[in-house]
DNA sequence: GACTATCATTCTCAAAAAGTGAATAATTGA
DNA sequence: TCAATTATTCACTTTTTGAGAATGATAGTC
């Protein structure tokens, strides 16, 4: 039960295949197929079912998965932690809804990059699905979700709060208005992919005016939406900071009830002792101070 | 990073030497010199300060001992975990307190072990607080310990009630006749190792009857307490069904308060997987139904 | 129905790693 | 100073791992 042995097992498992698990693992086909091979004499059972187009997980073999993973994510904890003598250094990872990372991180980042600049730190962005997915599995640090969030293995700690806004185009004066430039059906929403939280509150919004129905079109990037509302193509829902003073669009502040948003910077309650992990977030608590000051 | 490198660190951390690791792991010195040194050259820090009397650790080494035994559990449970097909098999670690090994796991275990006769079941004694140490560990699967107990990663269901009596020597009619018998100082106590949770409530229940200070007598068996009890030399705290109908000594009731308790059946909640374990609560949760039917 | 592309497996051989045993060095206690 | 205890070093053997080419098996294609 050596860790390679399981990282293989896991890589096939995951591609399906021995032949992409090698790639993966820059090595050769052959080497794969003894480890498993090994590992397989070893638990004394079959792990994967071997058929013409790859290779799938026998019910041993799905038991098994999640203790190589567990124990993969472990050891790399493991390395880190040793390494770590209290000082915020190496490599962390971060991640964080599109909108987050547009408007509140530039000034954290910065701030923590000037305090601790040993931390080579990386940000990723995604919907608040997936990143709480890669929280839990260790590819992430900490990350940057819309809340509220229930998990037993997450610690989460209010960064920011958020309002938010139904964006138009410029021209439409409120939500009269709106209604009388819309056809029947409703007007297009503009959206991020699915598992965005504010798709979700969106879609809330929508089913309030009496357009449950209306058309959905999906965008990537901010600036995209942003771009796309101002030409009149549809309308979207927004932190008010983020739109700011864009010229193009118009704000419409809702009740409060839909309004109001927390975004959480959510962590692996078990990976609290990582320095540069501790030094991000003692940064994040004292923002509100510095401002204040 | 391999998971030999790890078990043979996790050695020497405990026994502080080469030597003693060498021994145990069935090696020689030379071998586990080389392992931890490749060790620390791959983490880049050292793990032991080398004085002429052995080894400890240093604060890397500190940081990573956790990680590693984790990870051993792990693989034991990952071994485990593939193997299991849902069959009940396989060997099964369980402790107990004494006082319950003594009366009420026989019938217990005599039909586990007809329903599941593919089961290696080993039970060892020990007090609560061991036996909860041992199964957060992984070196026991489960435990009956004397309840309460709230640890989150440890689920409990309760397997026994029990009324906790006071034992005397059978000439002492009454607790007016123990108080006539006994000196101003108290009777002696005896008791368990320290661990205990029945001890505890003995030290209450001396205390409300004047007597904090009372002389200890520590023994480590039942049978010895109860000899002990019936030739006079002191008192001591048990549950009602152990005492049963023994002669030389004389049982008295107890105001509730201190009277009630539950012994728990622990296991950990990362660990509920496992088939032998899950017969194992199954025969215990049938037990009652057996009973009554 | 032969051909090709895509897989996994097997085999041989080389390289790397782990393990052994004896010698060595350092320190402590008698 | 000597003996005992300890970790380290070194030369060596054994085992394991990895590479590369060949093989076999299967599905899709023309």
């Amino acid at each position: 039960m050596e860790l390679t042995d399981l990282l293989t097992f896991s890589a096939v498992a995951r591609t399906g295949g021995i032949t992409r698990a090698a790639e993966e693992l820059n090595t050769v086909q052959s080497n794969v197929t003894q480890r498993v091979k090994a590992l397989e004499a070893e638990i004394g059972i079959a792990l994967f079912e071997r058929h013409s187009r790859g290779m799938t997980l026998t019910g041993a073999g799905r038991r098994l998965l999640p203790y190589a993973q567990r124990m993969a994510a472990l050891s790399r904890e493991a390395l880190r932690a040793a390494r770590d003598d209290g000082e915020p250094k190496g490599p962390l990872a971060i991640g964080s809804m599109e909108t987050t990372a547009a408007v509140r991180l530039p000034a954290l980042l910065a701030g923590f990059h000037r305090r601790y600049p040993a931390v080579q730190l990386s940000l990723r962005t995604a919907t608040t699905a997936d990143l709480v997915a890669a929280v839990l599995d260790g590819s992430l640090d900490g990350a940057f979700i819309a809340g509220p969030i229930e998990h037993g293995d997450l610690a989460a700690t209010v960064a920011f709060r958020e309002e938010l806004v139904l964006v138009t185009a410029r021209h439409i004066k409120n939500l009269t208005e709106l209604r009388a430039a819309t056809p029947e059906s409703g007007p297009t929403a503009l959206v991020f992919r699915t598992g965005c939280t504010y798709r979700q509150r969106l879609e809330q919004v929508l089913t309030e005016f009496g357009w449950p129905s209306a058309t959905r079109f999906e965008l990537g990037t901010l600036d995209g939406m942003i771009g796309c509302v101002a030409a009149g193509m549809g309308v979207t829902l927004l932190p008010r900071a983020v739109v700011g003073r864009n010229e193009g669009v118009r704000i419409h502040a809702l009740g409060t009830a839909q309004s109001r948003v927390e975004t959480l910077f959510i962590t692996r309650r078990a990976a609290h002792e990582y320095s540069a992990l501790r030094g991000f977030i003692a940064c994040l608590n004292s923002k509100d101070e510095d401002i204040a000051a």
